[in-house]
RNA sequence: GGGCGAAUGGCGGAACUGGUAGACGCGUUGGACUCAAAAUCCAAUAGUAGCAAUACUGUGAGAGUUCGAUUCUCUCUUUGCCCA
């Protein structure tokens, strides 16, 4: 029996040495062929790969291997997101080099992906950290910096005083640095900046030509470019004869009578007149405190400093407000000033309520009387009122137009597109990433590294364990000349998600030497058909690329590119239970055993585990299962089957060892069932006529599992796939014909492949299959069947269900609802009111009661 | 605080354009094999009542549209994700 058993380890390494020998996954232009460009959001080689790796790889390799049997020329490579902050801090901590660090890593997680037998084509590889990939970046970098479309400019950044370095807005926790526990102040830094908002209205209407992306993802960025329409209005003000007027930008100018205030960031210009105050000071630290999120600004208490300065309503030039400086105002929207509008604004209710400030209702809801706005702002439609020659207007479609109009011919405000997309800072203050080609002479003016130059290399030995940036400090590798001129280098490095924005470009010309890509390539391989990745990039990773493939097409007569990714994809997360113990330590699942279904600590029948809610796999919670423990236990057709069985590919997936055991357990079964259909199959047989229920059920079967996997509903197919095992089980114990056996069975194996790859190919071999494999074409006669169930109804209640002849009108099924002795007690003595009929499904009788 | 989703048996989930709710898997229960266990195989499995045929209830809650709603509309509850 022993011997009978599939030995996976074997099966597995012989095919995956194949594929790799053979070079069965290698690409090639083929302009006669149809390309598929399948593309996996790549790594960043942090170690190991974990499960959400697994996950995201697999669903793009069954894609993939579809693809390929489809007979489209496929592009599927892999590569290395390997420039980053992991390294640097890994590097530090162990007295390590951060090169060495993430290439030991690369090789780790190749070596692991390998295992899983993907259909990858590892001549494609690319690293962003190498020299060969980031010379190219520079050349972009200088030529948009060419084209106007990089500049410096002054930003605020988190920094970190004890520390004394830069942090990224996630090692900011709660207010203090992630690593040194400092609270963290905002400092004003020069940095680069990509010049995105000059695409902002380009980016949102790109949105619309893309329709194989989740509406949702499209949502999310139409928010986070965030167009609004309305204007700017100059306020006069009084109490400063050096300030004349103040500029705000506002969506709803037709409320401009509801005014009660002014609000100022703290970072406006004008905070420089108060510079000296005492308690203007105290309250700009305060607000320094809140984080710069837009999560904390809206969960922060609103807090304001009165200033003496008063500002007229330009409606009507009567009223005075106050003006104050607020926390709740940022710099970089509009012209980091508002009018507060209590009555229809909720931030600037919460703000007039806490400082005493007038509410007035200016827009009133249809179809009530009297409404005044009391704790909750009012910001639904209705009739403008309580503002002189506004009133009666149609808020807000009407009077908006008009205010404009009217603010417009008084020349007190102009009409207004604003942007909530702010421009990229690319500058980090880090070691690990691509260096910013451009240097500074003696009078700090920019000079741009000659092209003939590149790359900037990244010095060799550097100590990363000196304050502030690494390359600040390094000061030979500062120094360069610039045609005789004596210049400083720029030390801080690339934001890695530069790297990341056309990456998959080089992967259409990984060994293009003196470009970053291929024209002819690009033009052959993009679009990439299917990007596959976590929803967490969801905005900036693909917003970023969508903006680099403009600015590369800018002012390009030659690459025509705007939309890199034509289909997009977000899988789910892979979670799992957590675990803790009573000193409130995480357990991580090895450290776990259940008897009776009670939760244990190993060898340690005493203690008492508390199990958490199943969350998203992290090293923190310890809630981590390591695939490469899995696939060397189970094998990676088991795994593979598994990551897909249990959730569709879009939503989050538990964890489950008795799920991951079953689906082993499957593919033993697999195996034990092709070992009787092989037997079977080469019994000769005298039955000669094809079996029609195993047509039937096969052409069924390619069927669905041919939409399914057009659909990404891949937890469905592997539904299929047991229930074509539990229909084969039963078909062969009958007297079948053997070769329309087989002939059946290696098209159910063929669109089984996908999924199982290494499983089918041993399966096809060993039925004497050749290598070519065809994705099977569904003889659509075999989908029919000639008798259906009918679904009969009285009333719109199921009572029974008749099996009868397809297409049968709706008289003769009447005839034999009619007859059915179950239905005499509904019918008898009732009159029929009406008939509804759906052909080859139901029928509905109305009878009266 | 805002934006966007989701809610179906004990659990994960399926259900074409409104037309048999619960496919498939896990778990559970019973049985076969075994000295026994594991493994494997067979059967049952939404709830309530019933020996059964069958009947009633049932897709987070409440309403609405419809001959018919898991699916469409509105209100609410809970929950997840995202916010340089």
């Amino acid at each position: 029996m022993n011997s009978n058993r599939y030995n996976f380890k074997k099966v597995e390494e012989s095919w995956q040495n194949y594929w790799g020998e053979n070079k069965t996954f290698l690409s090639k232009v083929d302009k006669n062929k149809k390309k598929f460009y399948c593309l996996e959001m790549f790594p960043y080689p942090s170690g190991k790969i974990h499960m959400g790796h697994v996950r995201n790889y697999t669903i793009g390799d069954v894609l993939s291997r579809y693809k390929i049997i489809k007979g489209f020329n496929v592009l599927h490579p892999m590569g290395w997101d390997s420039f980053g902050l992991p390294a640097e801090n890994a590097a530090k901590q162990n007295n390590l080099d951060p090169k060495e660090w993430t290439e030991k890593n690369i090789s780790t997680m190749k070596a692991q992906l390998k295992k899983l037998g993907l259909s990858i084509d590892w001549d494609r590889e690319i690293s962003t950290c190498s020299e060969e990939y980031y010379k190219h970046q520079q050349l972009f970098f200088l030529e948009l910096y060419e084209k106007g479309l990089v500049y410096r400019k002054e930003n605020f950044v988190n920094w970190d005083p004890v520390d004394e370095t830069v942090l990224a807005n996630e090692q900011v926790i709660d207010g203090k640095g992630w690593r040194s526990g400092a609270v963290v102040e905002r400092k004003k830094l020069n940095q680069w900046f990509f010049n995105i908002s000059k695409f902002a209205d380009e980016l949102l209407l790109g949105l619309e030509e893309l329709k194989n992306w989740p509406n949702k993802v499209k949502i999310m960025q139409k928010n986070w470019i965030g167009k609004s329409f309305g204007c700017e209005v100059d306020f006069k003000i009084e109490g400063n004869p050096s300030i004349d007027k103040i500029k705000c930008f506002t969506t709803r100018p037709d409320t401009l009578f509801g005014f009660s205030f002014l609000a100022l960031s703290p970072d406006h210009p004008i905070a420089k007149n108060f510079e000296n105050d005492k308690e203007f000071q105290k309250f700009k630290k305060e607000c320094s405190k809140t984080g710069t999120t837009e999560e904390s600004l809206a969960m922060a208490e609103k807090i304001g400093y009165k200033t003496n300065l008063f500002a007229i309503n330009p409606l009507n030039q009567k009223e005075k407000v106050p003006v104050y400086f607020a926390n709740f105002v940022l710099m970089d929207y509009g012209f980091g000033a508002i009018f507060g509008c209590p009555g229809h604004d909720q931030r600037d209710l919460d703000f007039a309520l806490k400082y005493n400030l007038p509410v007035k209702t200016v827009v009133k809801p249809d179809n009530v009387d009297e409404f005044k706005v009391q704790n909750e702002a009012y910001t639904g439609s209705g009739i403008i009122i309580n503002s002189d020659f506004l009133n009666g207007l149609r808020a807000p479609e009407e009077s908006i137009i008009k205010t404009i109009e009217i603010l417009e011919k008084d020349k007190i405000g102009t009409r207004r597109i604003n942007f909530r997309l702010k421009d990229w800072g690319v500058s980090r203050q880090r070691y690990w990433g691509c260096p910013i080609p451009i240097a500074y002479d003696e009078k700090g003016e920019i000079i741009p590294i000659p092209k003939k130059e590149l790359p900037v290399r990244l010095p060799n030995k550097i100590d990363l364990n000196t304050k502030g940036n690494p390359l600040d400090s390094d000061k030979e590798w500062k120094k360069i000349k610039i045609n005789g001129k004596n210049c400083t280098r720029e030390t801080d490095t690339l934001d890695t998600f530069v790297d990341s924005s056309w990456y998959f470009l080089r992967f259409c010309s990984p060994n293009n030497d003196n470009y970053g890509f291929d024209i002819n390539d690009i033009n052959y391989w993009m679009p990439v058909d299917q990007y596959i990745g976590g929803v967490e990039h969801a905005i900036l990773h693909l917003l970023y690329s969508r903006f680099f493939m403009r600015s590369i097409n800018y002012k390009n007569e030659i690459f025509k590119i705007k939309e890199p990714f034509d289909g997009l994809f977000t899988q789910g997360m892979v979670c799992h239970e957590t675990y803790k113990d009573q000193k409130n330590n995480w357990l991580s699942p090895e450290e776990i055993e259940i008897i009776d279904k009670k939760y244990y600590k190993k060898n340690d029948p005493n203690s008492e585990i508390i199990v958490g809610p199943s969350e998203s796999m992290s090293k923190s919670k310890k809630n981590v299962i390591d695939p490469e423990n899995i696939i060397n236990n189970y094998g990676a057709d088991s795994v593979r089957l598994f990551i897909l069985s249990d959730s569709p590919p879009e939503k989050d997936i538990q964890w489950s060892e008795q799920g991951m055991i079953s689906s082993y357990k499957f593919i033993q079964k697999l195996w034990t069932l092709h070992l009787k259909i092989k037997k079977k199959s080469s019994i000769e047989n005298n039955k000669i006529i094809d079996d029609l229920e195993l047509n039937k059920f096969t052409n069924q079967l390619i069927h669905k599992i041919t939409n399914n996997l057009e659909s990404f509903s891949y937890n469905v197919i592997i539904a299929s796939m047991y229930e074509a095992y539990n229909f084969l089980v039963k078909y062969i114990e009958k007297n079948i014909n053997p070769k329309n056996l087989l002939e059946n069975y290696t098209k159910i194996l063929t669109v089984f492949s996908p999924i199982i790859p290494h499983f089918t190919s041993e399966c096809l071999v060993d039925i004497g299959s050749d290598q070519k494999l065809k994705w099977p074409i569904v003889n659509k006669d075999y989908l029919k069947n000639e008798n259906i169930d009918y679904v009969i109804q009285i009333n719109g209640k199921k009572r029974t269900i008749i099996n009868a002849e397809m297409n049968l009108e709706k008289e003769e099924i009447l005839n034999i609802a009619k007859n059915e002795k179950l239905l005499d007690k509904y019918l008898n003595n009732k009159s029929i009111k009406k008939v509804i009929f759906v052909k080859n499904r139901l029928i509905n009788i109305l009878v009266n009661e």
